[in-house]
DNA sequence: CTGTTAGCGCTTTCAT
DNA sequence: ATGAAAGCGCTAACAG
């Protein structure tokens, strides 16, 4: 049978589509036994109101839509667990779609947001250069999460990577390293500011950078490896080695020890993100831990006050706390 | 500025309503004057066609959505990929919420299918219960990916998980193994049939099975290391343990090394599904390849299908074949 | 408390 | 090739 319809409802109700409506929002005023009819008649035709029609009289979707480049980072998944919890306390759905990278697909989701197919935006990992990010946020509801753009010209959520990058580095340096190494990522803003933080560091307790790898492609377990295997391949060995995140760092302990070396006692280990792999790694990783779900709550507050206020256009960010998490990667 | 409508490109390009949405919807009716005329009248108010009215007029909304429990399971991610990139190629966009195995926060997700949100639904790892799962797809456009009902009522891909059980636990016995024991879960039909396949392989081979340890929670790094440690307190040791999933079997050798064992010379460990872990354990494990990616393409296609034919309700599974990856942890 | 009705923005006949 | 107009299903304003 065909979908029913508001007038369905009215009809086998004996009631009017204005009173169906009223039931349907929960509008106080309406008979007990009104609501009785149409309750029933809604139940008896397995009646469910049609999204496109309410959304466009309604003018909003109560929906949102979160865009990361990968849905496997744990960071982002957390993150996007806070979201979708303050999300669903105020009545909103929330998505989530991977855009690979690729510049394409990331604009054919933004155009959802363009088209009114959700009311905001959460963006994880941005593709598109940062300057329409913020053309993007002048005019449409959007929020950044863990990776923020230089200006304070949109809003966003993240840690201060540039210090968290300086604790663990300092970190390193206390426990005795003198010749430090960075396996990175230059793509993301995040990772520049992680290599900014290790170096001021370095500078810092006047020490120079040892060498600087920075990953291409994919910042994986293989690309760790790889990066290692070219720092080992050198005549002076560093001390500690500073990964741009814990997959890396697991790939990186994996090649040391590989090479008949031991982890931390010739050669120790940082990573980044505090995610699983951080404990599955032997020996277990010394890194930064990001206050992931936190940051999702607030940016989703942060979205809902911009999708409902009138001209509230929050510009700015959020720093929120990491923590040093010191295993034995590190340990003298 | 208010949000132009079709209206405002018709006043703006001087033509009427129809002759833009022709020119909108690729109509050849339309003379290559108008064409630029209203092409031009749409860069310059920056026109965007409202999802919500053409998604009611027409019926349709070329979005799907795919609800998973969890987004960083990487078979999952991948196979979301498939999913993605078979869809883009036929015009939909995908997104994926994560259900959180909240029966709640689940009916909510499918709601979106029965309110015309989306066009069609795939589930990769339902909490709701078959029947339902049958039920939903008995009238709507509902297709199963990996996790897949115990009838064939509804459509679905996965591999036979059985049989990839079986294989593997047969290589165990191959390489010498006499005394398994198993790390599974019962939650999930996938997990009852590879706990279905061990069984079967032991028998085959007059064997009778070891300790069988099932997770409660989540199937997780950590549960394995738990339930490793239960099994080595035991009188008899086994001498292979085969492990629902790449994870856990990872933290079932971390486990075992830790107890001062060796693998795979005292205990050999088998894991599933060939997902990075396997690949960053020490030693690298023995695995099922899942063809996650073509999975998720050839679901999509069968979606699509249901979506666009009408009264096309194609029910049974498709099986595609898995790879056992044999790698240190079990070698000889 | 309830019914009637206009209209959200779009597509699509039906004329011309 | 184009315009006029109906109508998708719903909500909300208005009248009673």
């Amino acid at each position: 049978m065909a979908r029913a319809t508001v007038q369905d409802v009215a009809r086998t109700a004996g009631v009017s589509v204005g009173t169906v409506s009223r039931v349907l929002n929960g509008s106080p005023a309406v008979s007990e036994a009104s609501k009785e009819k149409v309750t029933a008649a809604i139940r008896q035709l397995n009646y469910r109101p049609l999204a496109s029609a309410r959304d466009l009289r309604r003018d909003r979707t109560m929906r949102i839509l979160a865009l990361a480049k990968n849905l496997n980072s744990p960071v982002i998944s957390e993150a996007f667990r806070g979201v979708g919890d303050a999300a669903a306390l105020s009545g909103y759905v929330s998505l989530i779609a991977p855009t690979s990278g690729d510049l394409e697909r990331e604009q054919q989701l933004v155009d959802m947001l363009r088209n009114g197919s959700v009311d905001g935006l959460v963006l994880f990992s941005p593709t598109m250069p940062d300057q329409e990010v913020e053309a993007l946020a002048e005019q449409l509801s959007v929020v950044q999460v863990c990776e923020i753009t230089g200006s304070e010209a949109a809003f966003g959520v993240s840690i201060d990577d540039r210090q968290a990058a300086f604790d663990i580095t300092r970190h390193l340096i206390a426990t005795g390293a003198r010749r430090l190494a960075m396996l990175g990522f230059q793509a993301a803003r995040s990772g520049r500011l992680r290599e900014s933080g290790f170096r001021q560091a370095l500078a810092d307790a006047g020490l120079s950078p040892g060498q600087m790898l920075f990953v291409q492609g994919d910042f994986d377990f293989h690309a760790g490896r790889r990066l290692t295997k070219k720092l080992l391949d050198t005549d002076t060995l560093p001390d500690a080695i500073f990964c741009g995140n814990d997959i890396v760092a697991a790939g990186c302990v994996r090649e040391i020890t590989d090479a008949g070396l031991r982890v931390p006692d010739d050669i120790a280990v940082a990573g980044f993100d505090d995610s699983v792999q951080a404990e599955m790694c032997v020996p277990e990783l010394t890194t930064i831990r990001q206050p992931a779900y936190e940051m999702g709550r607030l940016a989703f507050d942060s979205l809902l006050e911009r999708m409902t206020v009138p001209g509230a256009h929050r510009r700015g960010r959020v720093f929120l706390p990491h923590e040093l998490v010191i295993r034995d990667s590190t340990r003298a």
